[in-house]
DNA sequence: CATGAATGAGGGTTCATTCAT
DNA sequence: CATGAATGAACCCTCATTCAT
């Protein structure tokens, strides 16, 4: 009725143990993710979300309770992948490596489909979703790569934050700007991680 | 009968040749300033921002032919500032000072209002407003300074961007966690600002 | 966030596969006739019919994607009904009671609903809506008619627009003073349908 | 304040004895046949209308006590050219001769300005507005005129009603097909007027 | 008297969400 | 469980009219 809903739980209606069930999860994120590449935060709506899944509305609120929900469940499904592909850096030999790695997947993430990587980041940044999505996996993960790659740095944690901070801004701006030069964009974005953390750290 | 809208302009309707409009025109930017920092985007609305004005509904619309337009206002009202204070870069003795200040100004024009900064940088991304907004001038400046502090660098244009898509992610992620520190902040962006040019500059 | 309508078409938005919603899109209708009857142009808005139809607006918004399309269905319904009505002069022996079927379906018709026949006329004209609501059916059936009444007659197109002008006019204007005697009022219109047609025929 | 005054005077607030108000208020008019030629009644408000007439909106209001008022003088002072011309049917010799004439008007002042002629005659159908466009003169006229051409005739008045709704219909019609040739449409329309006369008269 | 800034009721339209089938 | 018709609060925007200057 209303389209203020008071306060809901983000997490999916139903842990969904047949596999229709999680087929029609999926597609439905899939969806969400099509629907806010194509028509942007202006179109991404419910009913473009279920029409774009083949399914019906009241079916997508079978299984999230709500926009925000799936809105969260498409953030987690991205961090998820690059929280995956992230992880792999820590199998690297050298510290200098690991971090190499760290900035080779975020800029395929970005770069495989940037709109929704740009869209993504900033409905992070909305206060009623901050906390749900728990990005503190990924801090850690920098953090523990920085103290391998700068084991002098004062202040590992900050640097993580900083270094996030940089790689999200340059990636997501190429993205906006079209750039399509992965290999270009990863060595800047290298320059600025490494000279970053050669200029903060104490050694 | 029907409506018309079609195409837009975002400029204002009408130059307030009176200073009794002046004064309402600057009440309403304001007060769409106000109103997007505590209610972020959800609650950013024509008729919240002319209520906060304390001005109706249809005075907002004398000024602005629409809510783009008065976003656009707002967008330009903050760059103009932040151009304004940036600008002096270019009177310092020596490109690094002159980068210096610039990260600096950014830093300033962060913490003073964080939210909007952050929100008006998003803002500023959407596909409607991009090159309403003429961030040209910023982009220059930043060239020019670039040129200036690392003159064998063999892509100002590109370094400059990158380096606005550092200082911009690095002090928005600061706004987001509430950071107060200006000092420690300022260091930090000089250290990525610094080591990337050291890095990707040839020399 | 903005507004985008561009170029909506007047076709309903969803056949309605339920019976449920073929009557909701029939009521709705009707109480656009009610409406436009009882409360003019003026008063002919989509809240008012919604709210007459016993519906939500939004219900209304579901099968009609604008308030013309709403006109153009209405329009649609009245000349169709017309048009059934019409067509019977087809079935007639001669080609003068082919016609003289023709002008009592016309005096039939907007006597029976007055105000809304009128306005419907007026709403048919304009700009926005031509083309929209096919008139070509009926002028070809009076065309058709009239090559059967007068033969001779050398541009029984022009004739047809003429004749449907006349009776129009006449009709409207009657329904305007609010006559309500059939009998005279036909008797009028068939001295000027006649009346033109053998002035303006060669024989 | 509100869009629905509930009853105001139609006649101008003050009688122009002044020839520098006649000239403002005639300018008015003019500037409202302007804009509702141009811009249909979608974009017929007093907004447009005094800023087509170079006056601000608030001085319309001093000489028209609302919108209406202004449709009102539109119509007098369209309906009065009308007469005017009309009535030289009067000094015809024969009655043939007078009603040609009128209809020599008619035609002539819709071929005119026919966009105009034809929302004029829709607008004074308004039952707001009815009544307060002393038709009677005009319907007079045309009955002194029928009584000349069909002495016979048992009901002048009524024949006069219909003769108008002919000749309106039908060069109504013409100007929204967009027909440029007077000469044509002209002689169609003797065409109905006098076969009518001598359908419905009794000699 | 002229001006035009200001007002705000009203009207078109969207979309998150519910619930009867 | 799936469906999709129905709901209505909320939002954008217009325009007739007023009134301080």
């Amino acid at each position: 009725m209303s389209q203020r809903p008071s306060h809901k739980p983000f997490r999916p209606r139903k842990t969904p143990a047949q596999s229709r069930s999680e087929a029609t999860v999926a597609s439905i994120v899939e969806a969400a993710a099509q629907v806010l590449e194509t028509e942007g935060f202006e179109g991404f709506n419910t009913n473009a979300v279920a029409r774009r899944a083949g399914v019906s509305i009241g079916s997508l609120y079978q299984y999230f309770p709500g926009k925000d929900a799936l809105t969260v469940a498409l953030i987690r499904r991205e961090t998820g992948r690059f929280y995956e592909d992230a992880s792999l850096a820590l199998t690297r030999r050298s510290g200098k490596a690991a971090l190499e790695y760290l900035v080779g997947a975020a800029v395929r993430q970005q770069l495989q489909r940037p709109m929704l990587a740009r869209l993504l980041d900033i409905a992070e940044g909305r206060p009623a979703l901050r906390g749900e999505v728990g990005g503190v996996e990924m801090e850690e993960l920098v953090t523990t790569v920085v103290r391998r790659a700068a084991p002098k740095h004062e202040r590992p944690e900050v640097a993580a934050g900083d270094l996030f901070a940089i790689v999200r801004g340059m990636v997501d701006a190429a993205g906006e700007r079209g750039e399509r030069d992965l290999e270009d964009l990863e060595r800047r974005v290298r320059a600025a991680v490494f000279g970053y953390l050669s200029r903060s750290s104490a050694a």
